[in-house]
DNA sequence: CAGGACATGTAATTGGTTACATGATTGC
DNA sequence: GCAATCATGTAACCAATTACATGTCCTG
């Protein structure tokens, strides 16, 4: 599984706590890997086990306790082989274009209307995506290495969303010709 | 699961064997829902005992013997219902991603590698996609909508393999200026 | 006579979702 | 006083991968 080398490139970065890991695959990190709280807590607990973070504790008066997580060297050189490894292409998962497939049982309507939703949703999603790269990559010349990389994950997710938006015209007007 | 769903989408066009689920689940249909064989045997054992589909053993003297299965009133009604459901958006997982924000840990080399490897894969699936297109979908006037929403699945996959070519190109340009 | 297409599965393990559970602090 | 944010988990279940397992026919 590589939630384990998602997290674990975070916590490259920085140590953090599993909430901080959370709020990173609810927020930017959620286009390229989703993650639930549990699952997170729970590869965590799973990581501590094999050593590859380690952990300190840090109580806060008047707070929750706090478990901040850091990579270990493990860890660190288990991240750096997997990095290393040819990837294999996941599974896709695309309940749309099945649904779209059904549109003669169920009708053009009902299907323009999701194709629709999608496309608001799609629409949103550029907006966040725009936003993030006016406040954090406007300066568009010779950024260092590891804010070029991040740069291009975001412009990964823009041309995606473009691509998705401009089907999404296209299908919609396609499906109109057969109401 | 919506897997049951892609099976049931695939019985209604007409009766198929696992066996024949399954190629279409690695061959034309894998860019939007991919499936093992041991993942569709057991998922059509397990709609049988819902009574969303049907068998029938045909013994072939001199072959093993077929389960053909194919939809009943149940199974449509089912996936009926579920077309009309809301979609909610699925989990993305795309570990190049991460392995790109890894760049500065393990070096821009390797990762260009991997860039480029699928950039190749990409052009590759651009070519069965373009063959496909061509063969099947070759006179681009009017078609009726069952094979015009094919036709739209199949655009989906063109238009994201483009989208993600035209990314890689820019991935590999701007990584090469880190060399 | 070897390798690929045909044809169907079981078992173990891992990965992921959903439901449940708790408890403090801060701002409206 | 009510919702949101902070902070961490358990348990049950469902989905998917990996390894194992079997046997025939056809083509080169």
């Amino acid at each position: 599984m590589s939630l384990k080398h998602a997290i674990l490139s975070l916590l490259l970065e920085s140590d953090k706590t599993g909430y901080d890991l959370n709020k990173s695959f609810q927020g930017s990190i959620a286009y390229y890997w989703s993650a639930s709280h549990q699952q997170i807590y729970k590869t965590l607990a799973d990581m501590l086990k094999d050593n590859w973070v380690q952990v300190r504790v840090s109580e806060q008066d008047s707070k929750p306790d706090k478990k901040i997580y850091g990579i270990s060297k493990e860890g660190k050189h288990e991240l750096t082989q997997w990095a290393l490894q040819p990837i294999k292409p996941s599974g896709t998962k695309n309940p749309l274009l099945i649904k779209l497939l059904l549109t003669p049982l169920v009708g053009t309507e009902v299907i323009l209307q999701l194709l629709k939703q999608r496309l608001i949703e799609v629409e949103s999603l550029q907006h966040t995506y725009s936003d993030i790269e006016q406040t954090h990559f406007a300066s568009a010349e010779s950024l260092p290495l590891s804010a070029s990389v991040k740069h291009l994950t975001l412009r990964c997710g823009i041309e995606h969303a473009q691509a998705e938006k401009q089907w999404l015209i296209d299908a919609i007007k396609r499906l109109s010709t057969h109401v």
